[in-house]
DNA sequence: TCGCATAGTTCCATCTTACGGAACCGTGTT
DNA sequence: AACACGGTTCCGTAAGATGGAACTATGCGA
């Protein structure tokens, strides 16, 4: 059995608990108590528990959803407070790994919002960039967002920065097509002279890409070479971010 | 004791989770034990168990916040289909009590936007408004909505509607002043010709306002007396609704 | 540098509490 | 009307949860 030291009601209410969450629309009791393996009256016993402290609530149809305390949470705009905390080791392993840069980033009107950063530890890296927006079409962050469809870009346009920056729109829409086929987005000094920078994206629903995650450093660094290796290390942590919001495709219990 | 019938291990987690999930910042171990009044050993069994979960997440200095099920919840955007089902029971007690048309509505980039409705038990009544967007400052619930600072006011000139609408700033303000004082705001045929609506703020958060929550009807019903009556019932679920989201001061078990 | 206090985890004997099978209820179906 | 299906309640059993105390870790003051 997979419990590690006694709790087991607990445990098991949380896997309930997890179903629920985790699926789109309602979930019956029956798909539950299946799912979960429980035999019908532990589950229900389990249910009404959960329900009693507001953490899932019935549809007029019997299906289980989310309950007030999820919604409450959400409502109060916990989640970008919470994004920030949970991706943190992400940040900081790829950070480990690439010594560069790490920002995530999420689409704040028509611009990228830096909301997170590690540090390089190299002399020569980025400056402390959260809070800063800056355009969709010429960072690393913002194609990803485009890309996936978390961002639009705004009409009029697009910002001229350096001589490299793509500032047609059929030419943009290459590059983003070109970013959906590899996985990863990269910015070749089109932001900032010497600037490079790739990024990937964090999936936080079905197929929905909520926030990107990128590694920037100066193009003395970020060669071709390395370019490949750190967009893997990027995938890889953005993926593990994703996993950890919840929503790969589905888990079981099992660590 | 508040054990209903035999699953207090869980009921002790909802209570803890519910401690960590309403405080606005991290939660101390010690704070969360005397706070439910649970033993030390029980308390850090249970918050491991949470944890596990991924129901709660321990932060650098030890302190205790909601974990990536939450978090993952909120970016997934489940807040909006979330709130209209926690809100649709307190929408149709309203409605069972003024038999007028009900409706909620949220912020959405300068407007107000509709998002549930419970018809009118009335043959002249409300048509279904769900995803209509109207302006803020002639609106009942915009002006909730303003007065609370759940939306600003977009630049420009104040959409002229009727020959009551409010199109001066300074007035306007002045309405908001008083909707702050009495704590609910009023339409005169400022929208509509002969619509009349009244809208309570739906609190969701320290002293957030997200949401609001509107009575509407011709003016042939609702008159002056009518209004205030209806005021005071749309106020009291507009309130329970707020609570029932987690947030006015705080809440223990009991039933 | 060394205790001491504070904070949290692990242990363990006790027994309460959760377990699951079966009986039972309520509803929608043919 | 009788049935199948989905869910809740009952109840004896024993497994899991409990809380006090012992223990470990960490920070604090002297």
């Amino acid at each position: 059995m997979t419990s590690p030291t006694g709790t087991q009601a607990v445990d098991r209410a949380a896997q309930l608990l997890r179903e629920v969450v985790h699926c789109p629309d309602a979930v019956t009791f029956t798909e539950l108590a299946t799912a979960t393996g429980l035999a019908k009256s532990t589950t229900s016993r389990l249910l009404m528990a959960l329900e009693r402290g507001g953490l899932v609530r019935r549809d007029d149809h019997g299906g289980f959803r989310p309950g007030e305390m999820f919604v409450g949470y959400a409502w109060r705009g916990g989640a970008e407070a919470g994004l920030v905390a949970v991706a943190r080791p992400f940040l900081d392993r790829l950070g480990d790994v690439t010594s560069e840069t790490i920002n995530l980033g999420v689409a704040s009107n028509g611009m990228v919002e830096q909301i997170a950063q590690v540090e390089s530890t190299y002399l020569i890296g980025g400056t402390n960039w959260v809070g800063l927006s800056v355009p969709l079409h010429c960072a690393a962050l913002g194609k990803v967002l485009l890309a996936y469809g978390a961002a639009q870009l705004p009409p009029g346009r697009l910002e001229h920065r350096t001589a490299r920056t793509i500032t047609g729109r059929a030419a943009l829409q290459s590059d983003l097509a070109e970013v959906r086929r590899r996985g990863y987005a990269v910015t070749d000094e089109e932001l900032e002279p010497g600037l490079i920078a790739v990024a990937a994206p964090v999936y936080s629903g079905g197929a929905a890409v909520m926030a990107a995650l990128s590694v920037s450093g100066p193009a003395s660094r970020l060669t071709r070479d390395r370019i490949q290796h750190v967009a893997a290390a990027c995938i890889a942590q953005a993926n593990a971010l994703s996993a950890a919001l919840g929503y790969p495709p589905q888990r079981e219990g099992a660590a």
